[in-house]
RNA sequence: GCGGUAUUGGUGAAGUGGUUAACACGCUGGUUUGUGGCACCAGUAUGCAAGAGUUCGAUCCUCUUAUACCGCCCCA
């Protein structure tokens, strides 16, 4: 029979189970933080209406987007997870209780260009605190807090969290007076670290910004030193606008809480030229980047939008999030050597029969399992070599050697596979010992 | 969407216009049917991405296609 090649799509990560079993652990870290934060969890379709997806959408999002007819239907795969929280907090806005503070972990979809670290399947896992009218800056300074919490448990060396707010930008874009194409500065700041200052420099020239309007911008995101420092220059800066001084007093603010929040130093810095988000924030800004790697690039941002679901509701709905980008960063880090695969089996103990009876190994397996230990027993016509092999194979801690002795004294030989030893137990001794 | 480079077993790969496509890892079996890892032995690509062409002869040269990677663009 002709057989079909087994292939999987470009783009879309599909790992072995040691691998997934590291991945997972870094979406548990994820999980439990948000959730001692107060965060709850939130699941929505993976496919939508595409009129309720590219609501707000501009030219790029709809290239990039996967879109199908399906009968009468015009639907598509979610792009990110804020269009759908977006949705959720408007249908069901009588029913929530806010601030609301969700989280959701989950796949989106891009149909972008493939290449090494960018997938068009990735999982993005989103915190986001929603509020009915008004939203407190406590909420800007709690984001990272849970965010850099969870990167100091995952172990992945040290990282800056850079934190921005827009209306820096857009206050100083008004005091120059370059409303126009805002948009196509933000992105030659953003890339500032990238292609460096002087080409920055003849870009913004390009853009048709008057000397003085460069020199203005460079000013402003050339600015640095410690965090108390450039908001000292900030505020020497002297720029009479009211949405820039609104910006500043809002970062200060945001800082402050941080601070009290008991955020370290080290893992913060103001960055004046992250520009993320384009058009879609509105306050603070964050990007986070781990020191070591900087070439890894941002592997979590989000930031403050005063109106999250205005293309579905009249409500005033401000908000404030954060996401991390897991496949990225998971991939990146497996690269980069900082996280390596540990673990190929999740039992603490794998039971091996010596005998054909299966009544005596299969009741001590029931027993364990009962007590939450992690148990599989070996497939029972394999021989005692093949039985090893696979125990040898899995890396599984422990064996459970089960034959007719151990049978008759109601007793198990517990094999430690790292250090050779092995001892004679009852089925409580052996419970016990493995749970610790 | 636009460029550049590449594609040899399960994996990492060497190699040449002309007999059996090196080596290593892995895997399977055996030496060893109440004890794995180590060692030794044996097995493991009718094929060099696919198709067409040039040639007496192509994995090697040419073209087309596919795929992958690297840039650019973009990245809510």
């Amino acid at each position: 029979m002709e057989k079909v090649e087994p292939r999987t799509l470009s783009g879309f990560l599909e790992l072995l189970p040691e691998e997934q079993i590291l991945f997972n652990q870094l979406q548990d870290i994820i999980r439990e933080t948000y959730e001692k934060y107060g965060f709850l969890p939130l699941d929505t379709p993976v496919i939508e209406y595409s009129s309720v997806l590219l609501a707000k959408a501009g030219g790029e999002t709809e290239k990039q987007i996967y879109r199908f007819n399906k009968g009468d239907n015009d639907l598509s795969l979610r792009f990110d997870l804020t269009v759908p929280l977006a949705k959720y907090v408007a249908k069901n806005y009588n029913d929530l209780i806010f601030p609301f503070k969700r989280y959701q972990i989950g796949k989106v979809y891009r149909g972008e260009r493939s290449q090494k670290g960018r997938f068009r399947e990735f999982y993005q896992c989103d915190i986001d605190i929603i509020g009915d009218n008004e939203l407190s800056l406590l909420n800007d300074a709690q984001i990272p807090c849970v965010i850099s919490e969870i990167f100091t448990k995952m172990n992945i060396g040290k990282f800056t969290i850079r934190i921005n707010n827009r209306k820096l930008l857009n206050g100083l874009f008004q005091s120059l007076q370059v409303e126009n194409n805002t948009k196509e500065i933000l992105r030659e700041i953003d890339k500032i670290d990238k292609i460096g200052e002087e080409k920055v420099k003849e870009n913004l020239l390009d853009l048709n910004l008057s000397q003085e309007q460069v020199k203005g911008v460079l000013n402003f995101i050339k600015i640095s030193g410690s965090t108390n420092e450039k908001i000292e220059q900030l505020e020497m800066l002297n720029i009479k606008n009211e949405t820039f001084l609104l910006g500043l007093e809002e970062i200060k603010t945001v800082i402050s809480y941080m601070r009290d929040l008991g955020m370290k130093e080290e893992n913060f810095t103001i960055d004046l030229t992250i520009a993320r988000g384009l058009d879609y924030y509105t306050g603070t800004v964050y990007e986070t980047i781990l020191n070591d790697y900087p070439s890894i690039g941002s592997i979590c941002s989000g930031g403050r939008f005063d109106s999250l679901a205005e293309f579905y509701t009249d409500k005033k709905l401000p908000g404030v999030g954060m996401s991390i980008g897991l496949t990225r960063l998971f991939y990146q880090l497996r690269e980069a050597g900082i996280i390596k695969v540990e673990k190929k089996t999740l039992l603490d103990v794998l039971l091996i029969s010596m005998t054909n009876n299966s009544n005596y190994v299969l009741n001590v397996a029931k027993q364990a399992r009962d007590q939450d230990i992690k148990v599989d027993v070996c497939d029972l016509e394999k021989t005692t070599k093949q039985k090893f092999k696979y125990a040898n194979r899995i890396q599984v801690p422990y064996v459970g050697i089960i034959g007719e002795e151990e049978e008759q004294e109601n007793k198990i030989s517990l094999k430690n596979m790292q250090t050779g030893e092995q001892e004679l137990l009852t089925i409580e001794e052996f419970i016990r010992k493995i749970k610790d």
